[in-house]
DNA sequence: TGAAAACACGAAAACGATTAAGTGGACAAA
DNA sequence: TTTGTCCACTTAATCGTTTTCGTGTTTTCA
């Protein structure tokens, strides 16, 4: 690989004139600067990222560690797709995103903190179930630039879905149905799981919803089968629910085995709902209501806020920056004659 | 962030001692060693990344070019499925993952095998639909050790989905439940369209069918609408197919849609076939018979692989790894009477 | 006892870039 | 003529490692 000493050789010029003749620097020649630009170009000069990064302890590389309760946050809908956003815009704006190891199995690894210390990443993203992980929180107290997603940390850049608003609109739109027995089977404990069940319990106070201790329930997101067997349970109470919601669409299509294998139909007996809004929800029969989050959005606005972040500590804003989702009105939750 | 010299400083030796020490040579006395190792850690000593790659040409990161029709392999669930896996194995082992540059409007950025070379990827793996862009050619021709995923390039390692088989057995499948006016819409011109589509062809032959030209037809990949519009021509044909493949499971939701809404039944009037085997797949009412690519083994295979190429490239065989899927009978194909 | 071998460590040169500070010449203003 | 200001470069230090080649001391063994 050709260097800038090459260059400089090939020029009869300094490796500093070179240098600053490709970086824009005002003190080079004119025809210098042409002179070094042409034979760089043919000589096939590359940067050495290395070398720049050793330098100017700048990298132009952000470390994400999207995790879910799997360990696996890629095949997870929501994530990949705010991953893919993210992903997008930072490209954009000059980037690359590396993974921070998240194989917690490796002897002598590095924690998330050391692996990024360790790569140099300009900034750091982070979206996982597990906050509590003290890995994590290592990471949040450590100087980096973080934005956190659907997290909210002490005095750090975070970008949350709106959950609270989603499970309101969500939960006004099942009232207004006619519904007043409503369960909720929600997942495992997360920041996400309890702003959505806490909105649910004020959200239904509000409307005086009377909500029995046996209509909340937990299954871990994605996990149908855990679906499955608490709609079971629900559905065998001598006062069933008319309606239930579920931690995600996922899980939601457990609920439809559940109900379909007592023999009862959907919305006709039993009304459903979903949370995320993920492309293959179109796919169940009767159509999911659900409530969409946007992912594009939350990706592209934690990919700008870190980026600023990382370019201009001083002037940008810590903020929360929530962003609202939008209810799909499906098929699944039926119009009930108010009693 | 304490660095060599300042250890060397605190326990009175030379930084090359500390390097070495640290890095486990043999000419370091017991306990020089032993207080080196208890200093490092006192003082949270870290290597430094760039300084490392720089002197040993080496990074211990895979840039991975994973990118579909839409430049966004990563909500494409059999590639984020694929990516998982590569990821998981490749971190076991001590790789990091790093993306190669997808954004091509950037000005001033650099082709794949720039970037590549910038950042001294200790190798790529590639997975795309375009194998045709040049930039990717230029990839597959430099002498960074590649693999790549569903396509078979000259002298390179691949892993290799086995399309000819599974589309050989799911052809072999429909056929013996009696169905002989088989339609197949496929995805868009690629590797993995054309080794499909000759695996039909040729199944098709052995088993005596007929095929005419009008019940081959195109249909981008997950693209439930062109899907439904192409199953509608074959529907409106004098003489419709009674059973139709699909490019993935995506499209044959498509297919669902317009069958449907014609009135007609699944699998009762036409019947219906996927590819992939993704999770989503289960919630298609009748379930769907689909083939199950293997992504798991996929992308374990190509970081084996590809790691192997890095540190052993003289031992490691350069070959065609062919990763068998399995058939997953559903409820989509219905068992005719033979005529 | 003396030579060879083993041991523990150090000096120094890279790797490829960035950048502050310095240098010498041309030219203009005083 | 002197002084000062640009201009276009160069010098040289530096980032944090790795690694080769010494070098001085100790041990081994004939």
């Amino acid at each position: 690989m050709a260097s800038l000493k090459d260059i400089s050789r090939v020029c009869g010029v300094s490796v500093a004139t070179v240098s600053k003749a490709l970086n824009g620097y005002a003190d080079v020649g004119e025809e210098t600067r042409a002179q070094i630009k042409r034979t760089a170009k043919e000589m096939g000069y590359l940067p050495n990222f290395s070398a720049r990064a050793l330098k100017t302890n700048r990298t132009h590389d952000i470390g994400v560690l999207f995790v879910d309760e799997a360990m696996s946050g890629l095949t997870h809908d929501y994530f990949s797709s705010v991953l893919d956003s993210f992903k997008r815009t930072a490209e954009q704006r000059g980037y690359d995103i590396t993974f921070i190891n998240g194989c917690k199995e490796r002897p002598g690894r590095m924690s998330y903190l050391e692996h990024s210390r360790y790569r140099g990443f300009d900034g750091v993203v982070l979206a996982c179930i597990d906050f509590d992980d003290p890995e994590v929180s290592e990471l949040l107290k450590s100087d980096i630039p973080v934005v956190t997603v659907d997290y909210l940390y002490n005095n750090r850049m975070a970008v949350i879905s709106d959950n609270v608003k989603g499970m309101r609109e969500l939960l006004l739109y099942i009232h207004s149905r006619g519904h007043r027995r409503i369960a909720y089977i929600h997942g495992a404990d997360s920041a996400v799981t309890r702003s959505r069940l806490s909105s649910f319990y004020r959200t239904a106070e509000e409307l005086g919803l009377e909500i029995p201790d046996q209509y909340i329930l937990e299954a871990a997101y994605r996990d149908t089968e855990a679906a499955q067997a608490a709609t079971g349970r629900l559905l065998d109470l001598p006062v069933p629910p008319t309606c239930i919601l579920y931690p995600d669409d996922f899980a939601a299509f457990g609920g439809f085995n559940a109900i379909r294998e007592r023999g009862l139909s959907i919305p006709g007996d039993i009304s459903v709902a979903g949370y995320d809004g993920i492309p293959a929800a179109i796919w169940l029969e009767p159509r999911l209501t659900t409530v969409r989050q946007d992912t594009e959005k939350i990706g592209r606005a934690s990919a700008r806020k870190l980026i600023d972040l990382i370019e201009r500590p001083k002037t940008t804003l810590i903020e929360q920056l929530v962003i609202p989702g939008s209810l799909e009105m499906g098929k699944t939750v039926a119009l009930l004659e108010t009693p």
